[in-house]
Order: structure tokens, then sequence, then C-alpha cells
DNA sequence: TCGCGTAATATTGTCAACAATTTAGTAAAA
DNA sequence: TTTTACTAAATTGTTGACAATATTACGCGA
């Protein structure tokens, strides 16, 4: 039997980051502290600390007497992040360059083969969560880490504003090989090219924006639970 | 008589936020839970999720069973701090030049203003802390919400390292001028000066770092008390 | 049917008591 | 004196009950 080790606060908010990173929590969906209580098996109190913690990262909102919900960033909000996400992966992108070793290109392409076979597998939430999860991969190989934590959040962030206002239809990114491609830049130390490639990266992932709003509500047991 | 407004967990936070920007707050110092509910008439609830968000920004370590104490950076965390600020600095300065408008401007000089009284007054935690706060204007001149936000991140994260292990002998830096400068260079649109005094600005900074330790005790009272 | 006010319900916020753990203090033995 | 074992105190962690607030449901009159 597996043992159940005691859950923390911030246990709890990586599970709930990564079902938003797999885009299976809409934006805007409600969070009650009561079913989320049921979902992990532990005290109000822990979901309540949770709450803080994600809210900081605006993962979600909390409103004073009125309670969570997973953020619904605004247009200029989701145009703000898409900046600072450029800004920043750029930025890394040189750090990495300059720093990347043996170990973080094998990291990476360890998580290539990830992603592949998530798409092999048809396994969609997976293979979104793993997408998402190269930049921050990426990121660590620049080794600095206040830069690559604020990456991640900016990726998390990112997902919330894809789901939310992504073009489903829409040939999906990051499909292209881009992330193998840039991965190769890495280890050719050619950072023209993978400045080149990031950028369209970027690009095409916010052309991928349309802003007209939609609404959804959720089951938090089927989604949270396994 | 002034009506006392309910505090919230944010509101402690910012409160203690001050006190290290100031460095009143050494690193290392012990924060227990009672002696903050003392301090700010609140229980021990808030204070805990205080500390909770202040974790979560690497302003105080917080141990399980062991409780919270200010931050004490390393040497390693330190230089990447340096480091990532000096990235994010120039990057938010070459925004600011492109967006920052009149209003952002008068801001800026009202600021300078402000450390100058200050440094009249002789009031040097004022000073130490209006320093600090002016790259965080700066920051706000970009006009994106998350890189400035990170950028606070690291102004705070530096009084600490400064307070750690800043040479208080040394001619203290930014009483040059620099930020005079800097405001002058932005409302020219000359980024290549801006970005140079900028990276004269941080290498005076970084240089006054001397790596060898110090310990300290603090009286909580005093200190958060006014 | 619609608007409005009110009561019932659900949800969040707060607090205080209790449990678990660490830290400080003390005394005995080497 | 130093070390160790043990006890007492202080500190942190957790829980559940209750208060405050928001949301929903209901009934009434127009």
């Amino acid at each position: 039997m597996s043992k159940t080790i005691k859950l923390t606060e911030v246990d709890i908010c990586d599970r709930i980051r990564d079902k938003v990173l797999e885009q299976r929590l809409a934006p805007g969906t409600k969070l009650t502290e009561e079913a989320l209580c049921e979902v992990f098996g532990v005290s109000r109190n822990l979901i309540r600390r949770a709450f803080l913690l994600l809210s900081k990262d605006n993962i979600i909102t909390l409103e004073k007497n009125k309670g969570a919900a997973v953020a619904s960033p605004s247009p200029s909000e989701a145009h703000e992040i898409f900046e600072a996400r450029t800004i920043m992966e750029n930025a890394l992108l040189k750090q990495a360059m300059e720093r990347a070793n043996k170990a973080s290109i094998k990291a990476l392409r360890a998580h290539l083969e990830r992603e592949q076979q998530a798409l092999l597998d048809g396994d969609t939430p997976l293979w979104i969560r793993l997408s998402g999860e190269f930049h921050i991969v990426l990121g660590r190989a620049a080794q600095n880490a206040p830069m690559s934590e604020f990456l991640d959040l900016l990726v998390f962030r990112s997902s919330l504003i894809l789901a939310l206002y992504g073009n489903q239809s829409a040939p999906t990114s990051c499909k292209g090989g881009e992330h193998e491609r840039l991965v190769d830049a890495l280890e050719n130390k050619d950072l023209e090219t993978a400045r080149q490639i990031m950028a369209e990266h970027m690009a095409s992932l916010e052309a991928l924006l349309k802003f007209d709003t939609k609404d959804t509500r959720q089951d938090l047991h089927s989604i949270l639970g396994g």
C-alpha cells in the first residue's frame, strides 16, 4: 500500500498549478475550500494557505469574503505577460548559451523525448504541460534561480492565457519541432539562431490568441482527483 | 483618534518588508509568532499567513517546526540576485525609455527630492529605503507589471544582501547623483548613457560586498513598533 | 412574469484550545 | 569541566467551533 505522506500547502499548490499547466482547470473556475478539502483530504487551514500562495503567483484570484477562483487574465495582462516572457526567454537563452553543460543538454533532450511520447500517445493534456515545461527546463540551464523561477511563473500564466484566449482550431504551435531546433542551436552555441527561433516561437504562440471571452464551469473532483 | 483599520496579512508583509528595505531587520533575525502578534495586535493566524507570503518572496525563511527568520542569502545566492537584477534593470530601462511619459518622469523627480531631503535630514534608514525604492519607481516606468514586480523583489533581496555583506565603512553608493543622471538620460531618451550609468551603478553596489559573515540579534518591538 | 425584500443556506473569516515539536534548563556521571 | 539524559518551558502546528459575510431561495405584491 502507498504510504500517504502528509501534504503541505506547497504540495497542494503544485497539484493545482499542474492542472493549470495542463489547461484542465479553466480560468474563472470557482475553487471552494470545502470541495478542495475533500479532494486532498486535508483541513481548510491548509487549503487556505495554498490559496494564499497561488494568489501571490496570480494563478488564482482571492477576494475577501468571496473566495478563490482560477485567474482569468485580461487582454492587457495577457499582453504584459507575453511581453515579459519574451524578454525573459531571451535573457535566459543568452545565459543558458554561456552555461549549458552536458547535463543540461541531456535533460533537455530527455524532455524532448517525453514530449514526443506524449504526442504519440495522444495524451494531449500531458503534452500541453510538457510543452510548457520545456521552457522551464530551458530556463534552468541558465543557472540563475531567481530568473528561472520567474520564468516558471510566466509560463504558468501563459497556460492560463492560452486556455482563455487560445484559438483551439488553429494548428497548435510547438509541434513544428521548434523545441528541438532550440536545443540544437543551444548545443551549437549559436545564439543568433536560437534567438530567432525563440522569437518566432513566442510570436506564433501569441498569434494563437483571440480576445473573445468564453466561460466555463468545471467539476473539481474529476479534475483534481487523480 | 485614528481609527484602527483591520490589518491584513498583506499589510503585515509590507510593514516587515519595509524594515528589511531600511536594513533595520538584520538577516538571520528570528521572528517569533507571539512577538509579532503583540507588535501588530493581531492573531497568530494572520502572522502565520504573512510569514507564508514573505517566505515565498525569500524575504524570510520558514522551516517546519522551527519558525521564521529573516533570510540570510548565501554568497552564491547574492551573486545570482545581483546578476538577475542587473539583467532586469537593463531590460526595464529599455522599456522605460520607450514608454516613460511626463507622469513617470515627474514621479521620478519627486522621488529624487525625497531622497535628497532624507539625506539632508540625516535620516539614514529612510534614505536607504528611498534609494532602493528609486529603482522600484524606475521599474514602474516600464509599464509592465510582472516585470517591475519581479524587480521589486530583487531590490528587496538586494537590501538584505547589502545588510549582510555590505561594507559599511566604504563610501555609500547612490550618493554620487547616479539616480539623477539616470533620470536625465531617461528624459533625453539616451539609452546608451542610461545603460552605462546603470551598469556602473550596479557594479559599484556589488563592489560593496564583502563576504565575511556577521551575526546580530535584534529587538522586534523597537524595530517594528513604529 | 417581474421586481423586491426577507429568510434560509452556503461559504468564508476568526479565534482559542489542544497536540506536536523544538529549545532551554537542570542535574547526575565521567 | 564536559557530556549526557531527562524534565520543563516555549514555540509551532492543527483542529473544530463559532462569527461574519455572501449567495441563493422563497414569497409577496404589482
